[in-house]
RNA sequence: GGUCGCGUAGCUCAGCUGGAUAGAGCAUCUGCCUUCUAAGCAGACGGUCAAAGGUUCGAAUCCUUUCGCGAUCACCA
């Protein structure tokens, strides 16, 4: 329990037997800096419900508050705000007595993200989807829940065909081993390859004067990867044997993508498995009369009642579009999961249409289960030039991006050489967490809805409000518990009380931040709230330092103690390692 | 054109269900290392919260309209 609902339940009780009233809205809140006392109850919602004046209401709140036990220290009155000084004994009764509550039993959330093509390697947007829904997924499982983290792999369709393609024509006999090319970079190189070549053949043919259209539809490069489609939907062996050998390719690159990024999944779901599935279940509504068939031959579902349009299921020569695949994993994850509580899919805003039609359309189908699907959205990730297009080669590349951060933090490590001492072994895999930390929460700091510009030419900053001030107030803790000498003078004590305070209290909204953030899906709320917890603490020992004593009595090196668990629970729920040293 | 999202300091961003004088970092300037660890601390400078109406004791926050930016509305994925 917080003090603030603690509080609340007071005034409450108060109400109820005071003036039989019940449900009142109003806030008590943390006291604003400027003014004296730790919390504030707003109270000009009750005054035309109590008909009576701010300080008649005030005085007969302390004294209901008083009357009880031995609670508030002073209070002020400043126009509507009852600010509540607490006593110094109950805040340290409270604060140690209070125990993590009862988890809420335990539900069952399936949390899909990355969910990657496999024609090319991840690139920056990838890593904000990564990274949102990997800290997701750890939100939901500190709240008690179990997690069932997934992914659908989109690992069919022209796209892939093309890459399949240009390797067999440019780079048959070679493989990332011979070439010694991470997988995923070595598949994506022939995707590059083939739009270069792409591009010349649509030149040519435009020559010999073919319109552009007609050119872009009818060179050899195209025709190639259109027809292997075709093999591959009619199942030709070769065909699939190449496309499961770039695939694994690529799959072992991603992985050791992910291994960096230290995440995980607990399952995999393939566009290629699953299509089918959706195919049927199309042509199950159909017949139900849900949807309904074009002359043509396509399949369609009306959505304006839902205000939105009417939208494609199935093409006029019977093949799945990129919804169907949807519908069919949807149905299977909900067969392999009947017990789940909630499903949540982790991508761009440029798909939130599509995810409304996708719901609207489970709903139409009657499943009980689509209303428990939610849709995390999340802005784009643009460079100053505009869009990221992997065909333009204007990406940032994961592992680049990855790989520069570390050595740029080898490069301060060294320069402020605190760490010496250590094994070879361990400096490198700090160099590593203190870059995984400045790259993690420069990502996940922001709104998750709000775009996020990323100029490669700035690299991502390790002071200020950064994962590296975060992990380094964390060290620097870890290192004060470890030393705890010194005496504390009584006088001292008294100057910085106030800010003692302040941080209990900070520590009392973490539930509350964490209750939103899971409802609003919104890891930046925990970013933002490790930060102002590092700032108060930090400002309090430093400028105590100041003054040249050693902060110790046993109080104080409690409340270390504990800003130091809660920074570091705090960035665990974004994915970023703590170190005990830095 | 319809729908959705965003617009807060020069830049990057906080500001939770409406609350008191609008908050950080970067950049610029001024102090602080015989200290728990300067990846830091203290301070200065910097704002018509895109604009206008409305709702009420009270609006950056809620509603309406306008402007700007982005996304989306495909037999692409």
């Amino acid at each position: 329990m917080v003090i603030q609902s603690f509080i609340r339940k007071k005034i409450d009780s108060f109400l109820k037997n005071n003036y039989s009233i019940n449900n009142v809205k109003y806030d008590v809140n943390v006291t604003k800096k400027e003014f004296e006392g730790d919390y504030t109850v707003v109270l000009f919602p009750l005054i035309p419900l109590l008909k009576r004046k701010p300080i008649e209401i005030s005085e007969e709140i302390i004294e209901f508050l008083k009357s009880d036990e031995n609670i508030v220290e002073k209070h002020n009155l400043i126009q509507g705000f009852l600010n509540i000084t607490l006593t110094n004994q109950f805040l340290s009764n409270f604060f140690i007595s209070s125990k993590n509550e009862t988890k809420p039993q335990k539900n069952l959330f399936l949390i899909e993200y990355s969910s990657p093509n496999t024609n090319k390697p991840l690139h920056l947007g990838h890593i904000r989807n990564i990274l949102l829904g990997d800290s997701i997924s750890r939100i939901f499982k500190y709240s008690g829940n179990e997690v069932h983290q997934t992914q659908i792999i989109n690992d069919r369709g022209i796209h892939i065909c093309k890459s399949m393609v240009a390797w067999l024509r440019y780079g048959n006999n070679s493989s990332p081993e011979i070439d010694s090319i991470k997988g995923d970079h070595y598949v994506g190189k022939y995707y590059v390859k083939y739009n270069q070549q792409f591009e010349i053949e649509v030149k040519e043919l435009i020559k010999k004067g073919l319109s552009e259209d007609e050119a872009k539809k009818s060179t050899p490069i195209f025709i190639e990867a259109q027809e292997m489609l075709l093999k591959w939907e009619s199942s030709d062996k070769e065909v699939l044997n190449l496309w499961n050998k770039l695939n694994s390719w690529v799959y072992e690159g991603f992985n050791e993508t992910y291994k960096s990024l230290s995440v995980d999944f607990d399952s995999l779901y393939y566009e290629s498995q699953t299509y089918l599935t959706g195919k049927k279940i199309v042509e199950q509504g159909l017949e139900k009369n849900i949807f309904y068939k074009k002359k043509d031959g396509s399949i369609w579902v009306d959505l304006s009642e839902q205000g939105l349009d009417q939208k494609i299921l199935l093409r006029s020569d019977g093949t799945s579009v990129y919804i169907t695949q949807d519908i069919g994993t949807a149905f299977i994850r909900y067969k392999d999961h009947p017990e789940m509580l909630g499903m949540i899919y982790t991508t761009g805003n440029e798909q939130d249409y599509h995810f409304n039609v996708l719901f609207e359309i489970l709903k139409k189908l009657k499943y009980p289960w689509a209303k428990k699907l939610k849709h995390l959205s999340y802005g784009m990730v643009d460079l100053p030039s505009g869009k990221m297009k992997s065909r333009e080669g204007t990406v940032v590349d994961a592992d680049d991006l990855i790989n520069q951060m570390i050595s740029k933090s080898k490069e301060i490590s060294e320069s402020l050489g605190k760490i010496n001492d250590l094994s070879d072994e361990e400096r490198t895999k700090l160099y590593r967490t203190i870059a995984l930390g400045a790259l993690k929460y420069h990502i996940l700091k922001v709104d998750p809805k709000k775009r996020i510009l990323f100029d490669p030419s700035e690299s991502i900053d390790f002071n200020g409000n950064t994962g590296p001030f975060i992990q380094y107030t964390y060290a620097r803790i870890q290192s004060l518990l470890s030393k705890g000498y010194g005496n504390l003078k009584n006088d001292l004590y008294t100057d910085f009380n106030l800010k003692e305070r302040e941080i209990i209290i900070t520590l009392d909204q973490f539930d509350s931040i964490l209750i939103n953030a899971y409802n609003t899906l919104n890891p930046s709320l925990i970013a933002n709230y490790a930060y102002n917890l590092v700032k108060q603490f930090n400002s309090f020992y430093q400028s105590y330092s100041i003054v040249g004593k050693q902060p110790v009595n046993s109080f104080r090196l409690a409340l270390s103690k504990k800003v130091g668990d809660q920074i570091k629970l705090s960035m665990s729920l974004l994915g970023i390692d703590c170190p005990e040293r830095m």
